[in-house]
DNA sequence: CAACTATATTGCTAATTAGCAATATAGTGA
DNA sequence: TCACTATATTGCTAATTAGCAATATAGTTG
């Protein structure tokens, strides 16, 4: 069923591709991933990323650019937040996707030919 | 109300940050957008977008090879089509999700304080 | 076959950026 | 004040890539 096709000028699709560019480091979404249950330290995000420390505030400073978190400080910590519940929607999407592409993928292939050895 | 937080893997971080990236090129939304329509040869895509046609081809591989887009050769021409319907889902997601954060950029600003000229 | 058209590929250059190391800043407590 | 901790910033390097120009390939027509 066709949809609607809406009207996109240069500008927006910039402003729609640098969110995307934003999405698109891993490490980027391992950190909202870290967030995914609520607000972290960068410290805590450090230590379940594993990344360096300049890297990870390096990310959060271009997540809280692109407005899908938010800073919060506190004494010496600083605590940041997911505020922008699409990115799990955005995710789900992809996943789902990528789901779907892979299990087609595996439907190309005959059935295994031949026997492996049993483990 | 809290999401079921999914495992993610390096690989998938991997995987979804691909797919991200792929969308992350202002060409690459044209494109698609130019194909919201139903198939077109590069041809078409090229008046369509502007871009010269050794970009077109190779943006066109990147999104085939990505699973987006599907092709179709008939004689001279070869027809591209978008073959993953989540790409508008996505592009919906971010348009709204931009869309509520400039609206509330304005809301933080003064109502307009000087008088311009009327036209 | 040759000439023509539509598309793909290759080589190049300039711009962007992730990660690292080192340094700077800000808040805390003695 | 000084020492310490948490976070941010800066300078650097290596890797990626979009766009351009030129060339290659494939299909068509004569």
């Amino acid at each position: 069923m066709p949809r609607p096709k809406k009207q996109l000028s240069e500008a927006a699709l910039q402003m729609i591709a640098e969110r995307f560019k934003v999405l698109a480091e891993p490490m980027r979404l391992k950190i909202l991933h870290a967030l995914w249950d609520g607000e972290q330290t960068v410290g805590e995000i450090i230590a379940t990323t594993g990344a360096l420390q300049a890297n990870v505030s390096k990310h959060l400073g271009i997540l809280q650019q692109a407005g899908l978190v938010r800073r919060r400080k506190d004494g010496l910590n600083v605590y940041y937040q997911i505020c922008d519940e699409t990115i799990f929607d955005l995710c789900e999407v992809v996943c789902a996707s990528l789901h779907d592409r892979l299990a087609a993928q595996i439907g190309e292939l005959p059935p295994a030919v031949l026997q492996r050895k049993r483990a």
